[in-house]
DNA sequence: TTTCGATAAATTATAGATAATTCTGTCGAC
DNA sequence: GTCGACAGAATTATCTATAATTTATCGAAA
């Protein structure tokens, strides 16, 4: 699937290290220690700090110099940002694609909605929901935003995972088919429509903190 | 101005070679090697290498494993995409913004214009654009947002040396003056039409080059 | 309780060494 | 003259070891 072969290692830590963050393994504010890394991955904590930088740029650390590197945290204004700026971008993004797109294309779009329609547990659903976004999107071929999509969807997921970390109900999504058939029709404009509006719904339910407690979780569910 | 005292100096290594890059002393294509630039700062290796991570996350620079890092090269299609996503993400930062705009801010705002206006080289305006921008974009307080429309700026800017090297015409920017007329009229929506036009705008311009022949040159100019 | 200071720990950076890979330029064959 | 093979140089990516600086910890004194 990925490369890890050509891949220099701190390119390897910093994969593993982004999913573990995304998947929620790493708590939010928790620190980076980059000798633990250095010895857990056999390495010394040269491409490990390389590792913390592309972690930087991907938004999912924040590193404080002297004082190390930290996860991410967010709050329910960084999931509306994020929101936000994933609708914006994918509607331009679909706007430069749609008129590359071809029947083959909208059917793979179409079998990712249906894995993601059939998924019973929350981390299949995104891996699912993030193929439909990309089979749609990348016939823009501008790799600039492509990759500004990736790293929102990341965090996209990571919110996600953190509301919906067990739980997980079954449900047929609606937006995406009406995006494939707006688009089939050749109707672009009800497609964008759609498409901003479907990535802008945040989704909400109440979790179990660990100290038994209730809160409020908010992620993009689209 | 920077504070170049609390950065890390790997931080500072990678201000100075984006500062280059972007003014375009150093070529596009060419290689950026480690041991030189270590050398050059009187540092080591290692944070030479992590100035070159956060040089690849902006886009400035591109790396390929064990062939070194190299300025990153750029054609139409690239300035082209560039000015689409600032239009997509500078009408969203201006949406949020627009409530929070006070006279002091817009004021602000079109000393920045006025001081472009008055620009005779191509540097101080684009200092001037760069600050018009981020006055009135700021107040949507949206971390993320801004600092993606700020590398973009980075490559815009990048573009605009490129093309407009030495020789500069004044003029007056209506754009910016129509911008802040609809914004102290409370017309949000015109105020966002014009702006997404506005930063869509393409420069061309013939432009000599080193071998003598002349060749079209693109840049966003606004 | 708060503040102070000594101690421990971690980050940041240096220096030097090594294996692997890529670049460069020469030489010979066609 | 062009092409490819080859040797040597250069460069990257990495490790190890170590120093300097800063932050964190923790107990004692005011």
């Amino acid at each position: 699937m990925t490369q890890t072969k050509d891949d220099t290692i701190a390119v390897r830590i910093s994969k593993v290290l982004a999913d573990r963050i995304i998947a929620g393994e790493i708590e939010p504010g928790s620190r980076l220690r980059q000798d633990h890394i250095a010895s857990e991955f056999g390495a010394s904590h040269v491409p490990v700090r390389e590792a913390f930088r592309r972690l930087e740029a991907q938004g999912l650390a924040i590193s404080e110099p002297r004082r190390g590197v930290r996860v991410a945290a967010f709050d329910l204004a960084e999931v509306r940002e994020v929101a936000e700026m994933r609708a914006s971008l994918e509607v331009l993004a679909l706007r430069h694609a749609a008129p590359h797109l071809t029947k083959a294309i909208l059917d793979l779009a179409e079998d990712a909605t249906r894995a993601g329609d059939k998924s019973r547990d929350v981390h299949s659903w995104e891996e699912a929901n993030r193929t439909f976004h990309r089979t749609i999107l990348a016939p823009c071929a501008m790799p600039r935003l492509l990759a500004t999509i990736d790293d929102l969807h990341a965090a996209s997921a990571r919110f996600l995972f953190a509301a919906w970390r067990t739980e997980w109900e079954t449900r047929t999504d609606m937006d995406h088919l009406a995006i494939l058939a707006a688009l089939r029709q050749g109707n672009v404009d009800a497609a964008l429509t759609t498409l901003g509006r479907h990535v802008q719904w945040i989704g909400q339910k109440p979790v179990r903190t660990a100290a038994g407690t209730t809160r409020e979780a908010f992620a993009i569910v689209g």
